[in-house]
DNA sequence: CTGAAAGCGCTTACAG
DNA sequence: CTGAAAGCGCTTACAG
């Protein structure tokens, strides 16, 4: 790259120190700095096409202006979506964001934790994975200020933005039960993970509440690492044998996005032979034969609110956070009208 | 968060210079640095928890081991499925990547790289939008290394990896007369991007070199502001009519995503009464009633080849390496088997 | 084998 | 109104 231009290359083109040139250039003591020198520093701070180092400016201030984000993986549509989100409000407030994935693998994630600090992040946006629970409380006992988002862990004291999950299923099992569905199942994924427990316990609830006697055969947890076959076998399962269920409910939209394969597969048509409910909503339902009904999770909302409780906590950082949002349930064609 | 420990801290606490701490640490000098001092260095440096602080490196070395990606909007899959690979292969290299969204407007992108380079990235990934030829034009006078990913100006001496976008649509088009298909709309963008009318070029001249005289009415160009309800209208203008098209070709992703959609309603059989073909591939396609044919753009390539050219332009930054690579058929049900 | 010292490009009290 | 100087946390020739 040609050499840049420094502070001390306008200070010696135009005469006075560098100390001037960065009180211009940043605008402060602008009532104390003569007009003319002010003047001839921008020209030739222009002329030159300065270009401030960020890199020694955070150096000396401690600040990198640089927001450290981890995702479960970027090329997922949660993920990405999220990551644009945070992006844009971090960008308002001149704020740039580090991404990285940690394939919902601890270590991942503490390699990827290790490097954005390093890189002297101001702080942390991170969806969290099974098992980070101590690098979560080391971090938190560094000071190190962070925000989790659609993931927390209720014994950890933290900053976190996440939906009401056992909300949000409950609502969306009584909707099926209000429908007049009873024979409900629920794919949702084999994990410890408090997000997706309490989305098991809201379903489990509502049945209860409905006096409907729950049967396990209608709750598949499928593996993260096989997901794409054991949801296709859970459907399966769930559709056929002398007992199928009459409603379905996805947990999340990559459950739903390769549930909806088999039930097309199996020529089922939506809703009469079985209805289909998500959480979450994507573009690509568009094109499955039937509208399917979801659960809208309010992911603007999370990720702005998540980056302003971040941006607030770096200056001070002692007050924690923590707020679950709620899902809103939008009707379609999938799910019996009322 | 608490005050961090300097490589000063540890030189302190062994009773060694900074120097020396640095040199081991970094495993400089290993065979001149005695054993002891070494393992003593080190294990302070563990107990003090000391972790390296990259601004400050990089100030020295002028080197961030960061590079910045540009991409149309991160939360599109096209644009997250790259930045994941891309992210990948960096981190093998021990590079981070600041990725942010341009939204195709040329302005953005001005800013946003203005931002890239502030922080000293050590280079860009850029997939460009129209009207940035003398922007890169300007970075590439400025002698920031740089490749274009996707699209490129081929007035443009710069290092590029995108598809053979003629070819691509050529084979596109020569498969579906292949399949017997004569009328044959095609929806794409209005744009001048040579990445778009490449692709407008291959469909046109397929139909040439095969004695079909093309009509305009076959040819759909949205524009990006507008295009889910242009999109809309393009598909059931070609459907409609006393003289409807017998197969459509979509040139993106985006196009088909929500040119499926009114296919499925209008209740198009395919490939009865409509083909189908595409460029890229999407998990939702999937729902779709019928599979879709489509080219396949070798998305992992692209990304692990930009960055490591990118990579390797970084120390020297003489050569200039443009790839175009080939797009694969991958023929499914939506279009007629021959 | 080890250290003193300069310097990367900034900011910011302090002095005048 | 302006400048000299210290210092952020590192690296790296150079000297011994």
């Amino acid at each position: 790259m040609a050499k840049k231009t420094s502070l001390k290359d306008i200070a010696q083109e135009v005469g006075v120190s560098t100390a001037l040139v960065s009180y211009v250039l940043n605008n402060k003591k602008e009532n104390k700095i003569s007009k003319q020198v002010a003047q001839k520093i921008r020209a030739v701070a222009k002329a030159l096409n300065y270009r401030p180092n960020q890199i020694a400016k955070s150096l000396k201030t401690n600040k990198t202006f640089t927001l450290g984000l981890v995702v479960a993986d970027i090329s997922n549509p949660f993920s990405s979506s999220l990551t644009r989100i945070i992006e844009d409000e971090a960008d308002q407030q001149q704020y740039t964001v580090l991404v990285g994935s940690s394939d919902e693998q601890p270590q991942k994630a503490r390699k990827l934790i290790e490097t954005l600090l390093n890189r002297q992040v101001d702080g942390l946006l991170i969806v969290p994975t099974e098992g980070m629970e101590k690098q979560l409380a080391d971090l938190q006992k560094q000071g190190v200020p962070f925000v989790l988002i659609d993931r927390y862990f209720p014994d950890l004291k933290t900053n976190y933005v996440a939906l009401d999950n056992y909300g949000a299923i409950y609502k969306a099992t009584q909707h099926l039960i209000d429908s007049g569905y009873r024979r409900i199942g629920m794919i949702t994924f084999q994990t410890t993970l408090y997000t997706i427990t309490e989305r098991k316990r809201g379903y489990l609830e509502a049945l209860k509440a409905n006096n409907i006697t729950f049967s396990k055969s209608w709750l598949k947890e499928v593996r993260r690492a096989t997901y794409k076959t054991d949801i296709e076998k859970a459907v399966r399962e769930l559709l056929g044998g002398k007992n199928p269920v009459e409603a379905i409910l996805f947990a999340s939209n990559t459950l739903a996005l390769f549930g909806l394969k088999p039930i097309k597969e199996l020529q089922k048509r939506v809703p009469d032979d079985v209805a289909i409910i998500t959480l979450d909503q994507a573009d690509a339902y568009d094109l499955f034969h039937t509208p399917v009904t979801y659960i809208r999770q309010p992911l603007p909302e999370m990720g702005q609110l998540a980056t302003r409780i971040l941006l607030e906590s770096i200056p001070k950082n002692n007050a924690i956070t923590q707020t679950n949002l709620d899902g809103e349930l939008v009707i379609r064609a999938s799910t019996r009208s009322t």
